[in-house]
DNA sequence: GTCTATATTATGATAGAC
DNA sequence: GTCTATCATAATATAGAC
């Protein structure tokens, strides 16, 4: 049988036998924890292993190689993400840009909050030129980038935000709303505040909403 | 052969010969470097040293253990950081709030795009718990927190910013001055834009100030 | 598909020559 | 202070039994 051609095909994917299946998919959400907390290089394929409770010799049946561990990982992420970000778009279509912007704002900070892995892996790997992060951009980061260009069009053109290039916008909105819960550990070390309270996460996107549409 | 106030020098450290300082600097400055882009365990002290053009067996001399290079090279961006900092705060002590909110941001994306490594140490470390976060909080965000926190309360008592809990105004606005740097490869690969033109650098701030400052 | 055993390389730290 | 050599461990990846 042949292992996996790597995770470069996420639909289109080959229907497999259920108990090989939920091994994979059990390797994949340690790997998820395990790379977002220790970078590509940090994390190893034992630790990730056993943190799946399967065995070494299985990452190499069903990825081949780290790297692709480590995309597989990465769309188990994404994929979710831009499917929620989708759906979100879609019934926003005919709401007028401040709504828009308000609750697209919102869905940002409670994303960040459920998958801080995001933010984390996205630092870890850009960094510095390297294989994995051109892959990143291309195959999840692009398509975000331009959705989000239409809000923040739409927001400068309605007023609600003064004029300046996009991709500033992009960067503080989304650094704006993640940092507070990429940083978790730190941020309860600071205050004590546990940022995965739901109440939490809920005033942190009151407060950068009101921020934002005065 | 004489004596000389290293750049880089550390708190509480004691004077050494300008060679041996000169070596050490080489060092943490390869170490900011590796630790920043690979995390500390993803980083090797091998690959320092090498990065360096200096021995391996140099790091242990002076270091004794990777741990002890890695506070070393926090301490090598953290200090000037506070010093910058501190006399920013000097200067800006008796200006109303509305241009003390203008200059310390413009200050923090300034700081932000010189030591993008910052926030990417951070990210690297605020994963989970673990001994150096603890450090790194307690030796260095505490402080950068307690005067955020004066300048935070200041400006929602003048009416600039909608009241909330300092700590997402914190987060927010770190945030939002830091992620455009830190995904410094990402924007370059997403856009073409070069994050560390003076120009880009200057429009972020701009951008984040009027945002803020309506 | 799963697991054990292992080849090969890289790691952090040490010892000791100079 | 600097360098080389080396130890003990842990890493990725492979081979092959079942």
């Amino acid at each position: 049988m042949e292992p996996e051609p790597g995770a470069t095909e996420i639909k289109n994917e080959k229907p497999r036998p259920r108990r090989s299946q939920e091994t994979r998919d059990r390797i994949i959400r340690a790997a998820v924890k395990a790379f977002s907390e220790s970078g590509f290089e940090g994390a190893s394929t034992r630790q990730i292993a056993t943190l799946a409770g399967e065995n070494q010799g299985l990452i190499t049946y069903h990825f081949s190689t780290k790297e692709n561990l480590w995309k597989a990982a990465i769309d188990s992420l994404f994929v979710p993400f831009a499917t929620d970000l989708a759906d979100r778009a879609q019934v926003l279509a005919d709401a007028d840009i401040r709504t828009r912007l308000r609750l697209i704002v919102i869905f940002l900070v409670r994303q960040a909050a459920e998958r801080p892995e995001q933010m984390r892996l996205m630092v870890h790997e850009g960094r510095e030129e390297s294989p994995r992060i051109k892959w990143l951009v291309e195959r999840h980061i692009e398509a975000q980038y331009e959705y989000a260009c239409t809000i923040i069009r739409d927001a400068i053109d309605a007023g609600l935000m003064p004029p300046a290039p996009y991709i500033h916008y992009f960067y503080i909105i989304v650094g704006a709303a993640s940092l507070f819960f990429t940083a978790r550990t730190e941020c309860k070390h600071l205050t004590g505040i546990d940022t995965t309270d739901p109440a939490t996460i809920e005033a942190h996107a009151e407060t950068l909403v009101n921020l934002l549409l005065r």
